[in-house]
DNA sequence: TAGGCCATCTGGTCCT
DNA sequence: AGGACCAGATGGCCTA
């Protein structure tokens, strides 16, 4: 758990909500509020959760740095994509030889981003899949 | 020090 | 009425 701002209804409060008549609204109030934060702290405590796994399954090619969520989305959006396209190829070519796929899987390769593909001395699955798959950290775009 | 990322609080809205 | 979800605001931490 990270910083916590200064909380109104952890503490006292300015909100308008806890402008109640008797001490007893105001206890009620009060313990809603309550309430109401530590059931949205469990929710995004959920949500991260989620996050983290997403992470796991996602490709993190030379990021030693944590993925923050929204590359984290966009990683996953263009890991989904290009194992769709992988997937459609493979059964559209179903009838050529294994080595003929992999020429077309190669001509998918953007070559300027991976040159190593270029010489055929490292056409191992994970570099096949993520020749097609061009998430761009930076640009924080996706090219598939 | 500015900017990015994040956790938390909060009030509004919708649903049960 | 109360819970879930959401978006805006705020402030802390970290890095270039």
């Amino acid at each position: 758990m990270k910083s916590r701002r200064p909380s109104c209804t952890d503490s006292g409060s300015e909100s308008s909500e806890l402008d109640s008549s008797s001490p007893q609204k105001f206890e009620t109030v009060v313990r809603r509020r309550m309430a109401a934060n530590a059931r949205e702290r469990k929710r995004m405590q959920g949500l991260n959760t989620a996050f983290d796994r997403l992470r796991k399954v996602v490709p993190q090619w030379g990021q030693d740095k944590k993925l923050s969520k929204y590359e984290t989305l966009q990683m996953a959006l263009s890991y989904i994509v290009a194992l769709n396209r992988i997937l459609t190829d493979s059964r559209r070519n179903n009838s050529t030889s294994p080595r003929q796929w992999l020429e077309l899987q190669l001509d998918c390769v953007q070559h300027d981003n991976y040159p190593c593909l270029l010489g055929y001395d490292c056409p191992s699955g994970e570099e096949l899949l993520q020749s097609s798959f061009s998430y761009q950290f930076d640009a924080h775009q996706v090219h598939v």
